[in-house]
DNA sequence: ATGAAAGCGCTAACAC
DNA sequence: GTGTTAGCGCTTTCAT
């Protein structure tokens, strides 16, 4: 054990050059008193004499001394840091890049930023979403948001019955013992549907994995746009495809070429939207002309893509300020009830 | 001073119910063996019995235990978080939006992941990026990536001064103390303008405001390609634009109707090469008929607006690759030389 | 108004 | 092989 106690020593290890932070017991030293003196001069208590505490802080200020954070969270028991927990799908360890996930990080970023919270950004695979427990487990963060439900409400069931403060960006779901936020998906899909139908197109594809809630739940609003003008979908035209481009894409071909007959398709994202225009177009097929497309996320860039897309409208920045307020609530021992944002089709050329 | 050395009593204030943290004395008092004990069989320290030591990790497991980073921190000196600082424009506190700052952060987070790092995601007045040093002296992290020099070169010298492990995304310039990994600025310009020229277009606007290095140097490729052909651009040409759609449109649409001829365009994003177009085409030029237009970063779906952008690209996932590379030798004491990645141009339709 | 000392949850040197 | 104990850098009670 070493026995300087101030912080002389060169730091062991790992450290390599003589990177020795700067502690508490040196500003004591400097300043002539005592480290209590510095702590309280730091904090700006008023239990230490006006001249010195200023002359501490002053002292400190010069020096870039930081009260060290790790041992001020230990003493004090507490943490500023939310994580942030950002789902990747192990089978194509894909990198994040859905615009409107990364737009959402930003959102969520700039929320917690504004109430003084640390954000730590972390990945997980998608089928083991209870690993995000770790991170609270561990004590590094105080609290979680994860983005998506993917295929396991049931782990983040699981996770908040452990009663770690989660909020989950998602579809509200019966029995759900987790606080979600996210967009009216079931409002969302049944816009998009209605928004074809009423443009006359009969056959209408689905494209997304009904295994995740949010998906699901625009399924259900697509079979109600078709239930309100009497019709059923035909059940070839429910594709199931992920939301990863590269996956998704060999999958939009096949349709494609396989002769099923439709002149309509909602599609769970932009990017997939996209990727389907593209496909459509490479056989010769028009759009908006033989088939009318429409996205989902309303996207920065859906307004510039050719043609512009029309989709639905998902509110990223009150998702960040949403889903950020329900977990201060969730700190505050607060029950947080699920929160469902209005979404509204912006009509553009993909789909007139 | 509360005296039960077991985790019993309830954790005080701020987590207002009672959720208290399960630590080692627990699963010691519970394992009936003692604290280093648990912590050696957790370690998987063959100094503990085999049986023991297997016995104590179910135990654990079986309980969600996890070490306290925190505490572990402390003790050992150690610690796993990097910062990823991504600045924002004081005056219009526009939120991160670029897709380009997106991706390069997705792109970074993977390659910490993969090195087993955790990244604290922070955001600061791109005026005073030198608060960045904050993160590190206050110990939360032990380097920092921040991404773009903005205005303030001497800050981020500042920062490499006090020794701080600091990577930045951004340009190589003359004295600079920090190590940067960025892209070929000057050859990006300067191909992005040849291009152009080539295509026989005479004049042609540069978009960025020069104030940042990493548009000084596309402004020097800009000029250079000039000089190849024996051409100096006129100053009027040159429009100071800053990377914020918001406040760069009403710039875009006053050059549009200034009266100011040329036909073509080298823009420092993406985006600010589509609000261009945008601009144009409201006042019934063509793109790329009467006007030629060029981009920068080669974001995904650049190749899917309207028109298809001709871009730069800029090597994104390598970038986080590189960034982290680069931080992780500076942890290890070696010194991290500058880095600049090749760039290319992708020649699609809106500058054919 | 200031200092000495205990302890936040953990690890490791030193006993036994 | 296991327990006792000191101490990582800080805050706060208690004594002065």
């Amino acid at each position: 054990m070493r026995k300087t106690s101030l912080a002389q020593g060169n730091t062991p290890a790992s450290e390599s050059t003589d990177r020795k932070r700067l502690q508490m017991a040196d500003i004591a030293r400097l300043g002539g008193v005592s480290v209590a003196t510095v702590s309280r001069a730091l904090s700006g208590s008023t239990l230490v004499n006006a001249e010195t505490r200023e002359r501490i802080q002053q002292l400190a200020q010069s020096l870039n001394y930081s009260i060290n954070l790790g041992a001020q969270n230990l003493r004090l028991q507490k943490n500023l840091t939310v994580g942030v927990v950002v789902p990747y799908d192990a089978q194509s360890r894909q990198h994040i890049s859905d615009p409107f996930f990364l737009s959402i990080i930003g959102s969520i970023a700039d929320a917690l930023t504004d109430h003084g919270y640390d954000m730590l950004l972390s990945r997980v695979d998608s089928e083991r979403l209870d690993a995000a427990s770790q991170l609270y487990d561990s004590g590094k963060v105080i609290g979680v948001i994860i983005i998506g439900q993917w295929r396991h409400h049931d782990q983040l069931n699981q996770l908040a019955a452990r009663n770690m403060p989660l909020v989950v960006w998602g579809g509200e779901l019966p029995q759900q013992l987790y606080c979600s936020v996210g967009g009216d998906n079931r409002n969302g899909g049944e816009q998009a549907t209605a928004h074809l139908l009423r443009a006359g197109r009969q056959r209408i594809a689905f494209l997304g994995d009904a295994a995740l809630p949010e998906v699901w739940l625009r399924r259900e609003g697509y079979l109600r746009a078709h239930a309100a003008v009497g019709l059923t979908p035909s059940p070839e035209l429910e594709i199931a495809v992920p939301f990863e481009p590269d996956a998704a894409h060999p999958i939009l071909e096949r349709l494609c070429a396989s002769g099923v007959a439709f002149d309509g398709v909602v599609a769970c994202s932009d990017l997939l939207a996209i990727h389907m225009v593209q496909a459509l177009r490479a056989r010769g097929r028009s759009v908006p002309g033989d088939v009318g497309v429409v996205g989902y996320d309303d996207m920065p860039l859906a307004a510039f893509c050719e043609p512009t897309l029309t989709t639905v409208h998902q509110p990223v920045l009150e998702a960040g300020a949403e889903l950020v307020a329900a977990l201060l609530q969730l700190l505050n021992g607060v029950r947080a009830l699920p929160r469902t944002l209005p979404v509204h089709i912006v009509v553009r050329a993909s789909a007139p």
